[in-house]
DNA sequence: TTGCAATCGGAAGGTGAATTCCGGTTTCAC
DNA sequence: GTGAAACCGGAATTCACCTTCCGATTGCAA
């Protein structure tokens, strides 16, 4: 009989791998000191997993990933608690990659032109993943997709202030507004791949980029609240 | 035994209850002639939608719909053939709602301006009720709400026109672009009241607007589809 | 008042997914 | 090579809703 991975559910076992992980490699590894066959398995389920989400976001079936990973169901839960997890760690994927492209933007000459182009860039993204654009417009965030999240907010911060600096962007812009911005411009993305082909994000950005470049005219209303981050 | 009132579903009811509805009144009438207490019913289901639907958007349960109505189950569904029946006359009744403010801007002065407090408004409204912004932000419409769009579309269209001869819209503009807004605007609507309160549509709406404004600067990326409406 | 068709309520039925369970396999340390 | 811990698959279970059904009730015309 089992005597460690005896519980309500498969997670303890789950968390018993990844401390296994942590005493081999200091970065939350992939897939640590797994049989070879559960390694692959995994990496399997991901893949699908990442495609069954872009295509379908969040309404994506669990048997469609088993079955696209060439695995059954239950190999899915021995690897990812519950849905909810595997999709939170698809979504901190895309976050990490947002982030790693937004860094890349600090280092440009132009702050304006290069928060430009990021903003474009990350609305490519979400028009080609439906899963992505339905948790930026309307997902709440939860387990490692909300520290990923607060990383990616403070990299935006930085560089607006840059471009704020450079006078090319309004003084009166807050942090809170970029989120704002990419949740609004995920609602179109996600729609105009959808139902409604008329919808044109590449339209609706630019004119939000032209609503906040300098100089500012109309006062914008004070904010209501403001983002909790620590620090 | 019933004689016309057989069918798969109730629907067929439904449609004669509309006919002769339609003898009596020239609008569709909301409760034509049905039995006192059926008309009493259906009335308090439809109150009791309204609020379950602007409170939990489409997510709301039919049970308690007929919990708060006062009434079971069977008689929400002798009223309405489905769940999607029954949304689908409160969205319309919000579409009609739009319309008509949006045919009282109008006649006012500056078109502008109108179009501008047509936003706010709208966008207060969407504020209140989820059920609506859903609807804006990512459900395509079925049914009579479809038909009670398309009317608000032409009667913005116009509106827009005139804000643009008056020479305070960007030219550029087409009438795509105004659903596109109201699409990225419910999405933050809606994720306000939810899960980021930090979200706020206020300053927003008022960075589109200010987008929006003419002399418009950068040159907007062409169109890929068009809305295609009858005429 | 009476007859009965229309209406009512809510239990039962159906459906579509997520999640659990467990007998059979596979990998790997020895 | 061998034994057993770790893994595997997918049928069975659970759960949360929508929808149907039908015996009991009620409004209304005669």
């Amino acid at each position: 009989m089992h005597l460690v991975t005896q519980g309500p559910t498969d997670l303890p076992l789950t968390l018993l791998n990844q401390l296994m992980a942590a005493t081999t490699k200091t970065k939350p590894a992939k897939a640590p000191g797994l049989r070879a066959d559960a390694r692959r398995n995994r990496e399997a389920v991901l893949k699908a997993a990442r495609e069954a989400f872009a295509e379908q976001g969040f309404d994506c079936q669990m048997e469609d990933i088993a079955r696209a990973a060439g695995v059954g169901v239950g190999t899915v839960y021995r690897h990812f608690p519950n849905k909810e997890a595997l999709l939170d760690a698809l979504v901190t994927d895309r976050f990490e990659k947002l982030a790693e492209e937004t860094a890349r933007s600090l280092d440009k000459d132009d702050p304006w032109e290069a928060f430009c182009e990021l903003m474009r860039w990350s609305a490519r993204l979400q028009a080609e993943d439906r899963g992505l654009s339905e948790v930026l417009a309307s997902r709440p965030l939860v387990g490692e997709a909300a520290a990923a999240k607060s990383g990616l907010v403070d990299l935006s911060e930085k560089l607006m202030r840059k471009a704020q600096r450079a006078g090319k962007m309004r003084k009166d812009l807050m942090v809170e507004d970029i989120p704002t911005m990419i949740c609004g411009l995920s609602a179109v993305t996600g729609a105009a791949d959808g139902s409604m082909p008329a919808m044109n994000w590449e339209r609706f950005l630019e004119l939000m980029l032209e609503g906040m470049r300098a100089p500012g005219g109309a006062k914008l209303p004070p904010p209501r609240a403001r983002l909790n981050r620590p620090g």
